[in-house]
DNA sequence: GTTACTATGAAAGTGAATTTCATGATCAGG
DNA sequence: CCTGATCATGAAATTCACTTTCATAGTAAC
């Protein structure tokens, strides 16, 4: 599955003047396999443990390379350091947990729908949006989990 | 009418035990009387017109204790910069111009209300939450607008 | 006024992200 | 295979917004 995501990516660079490297795909491989919602810096340390000698700079230069393509998106939870998520899924916006971190994904049509109406009212032809919510999730509201999902 | 809120913020902060000064009474008066949506070199920018000396440290100073206090926001368009506007005008979110800059307010019950529904299913408290839509202003798609109000 | 604070701003520090540059890897053409 | 040409890599340097430090100036309680 992320085999052929990643040929495909391959030939995407090639065709754009590229050329392959084993710590790209490394990278890559690990990104789409990851969890989502990492940051350059943890999945530098997953990366690592499979190919120590990776770069950061490296890291950094694939997930843009990957959110320039379209299979990345950069997220800002307002931590101060950029996520990376894969945008191969479905759009869906995010619940932020400030005590554990963790990030619930939701997708809800009738919120779009409204957004739509409200740019169209103004005129404004919309490109992209951000709908984040913070706050504190159920295991931590209940007191302590520590589930840390992100 | 900024007279009596200025009053109002240095009773307050006497209270906290601060003292009042000349400084950052006036970075306050021209935050409050200046648009919305600036970033803190816009108004420093702006108050050294009225008052050269002042160094930018204060005015970072200002913008982050007003934000404490409850009497500012801090905003981010993902542009790098943050950027401030004054908290007593009642909740709303952001369209986003990102050819001309121009920010349009808006204030959706119903897109509040689904927040509302959203959070309650998975059991999540809301504390804040963020909306804002990027995209191509009503004058920037008929081409060249360059109003740039922020 | 004296005293004990707080506020200021220049300079230094911080940290994420980017750029630079010498070196290594990849590839097309002979 | 070679051989260039070009791209990728990563350590180090740089950038940039923002914060902290610290000596000095301002403020207010006594
Ligand atoms: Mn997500
Ligand atoms: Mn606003
Ligand atoms: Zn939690
Ligand atoms: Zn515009």
């Amino acid at each position: 599955m992320v085999e052929r995501l990643l040929q495909r990516i391959d030939r995407e660079i090639l065709a754009a003047g590229g050329k392959r490297s084993r710590c790209r795909a490394v990278v890559m491989e690990h990104f789409f396999r990851a969890g989502h919602h990492l940051t350059v810096e943890e999945l530098t340390r997953n990366v690592r443990t499979a190919f120590p000698g990776i770069g950061g700079v490296t890291v950094y230069r694939t997930l843009k390379l990957l959110a320039r393509m379209g299979y990345a998106k950069e997220l800002d939870f307002g931590e101060g350091t950029r996520r990376y998520e894969s945008n191969l899924s479905s759009h869906h916006d995010h619940l932020v947990c400030r005590e554990c971190g963790a990030v619930i994904e939701f997708q809800d049509p009738r919120i779009e729908r409204l957004q739509e109406l409200v740019t169209r009212r103004h005129g404004f032809r919309p490109a992209a949006h951000r709908l984040e919510i913070y706050g504190c999730c159920r295991d931590c509201a209940a007191g302590g989990g520590r589930a840390g999902k992100r």
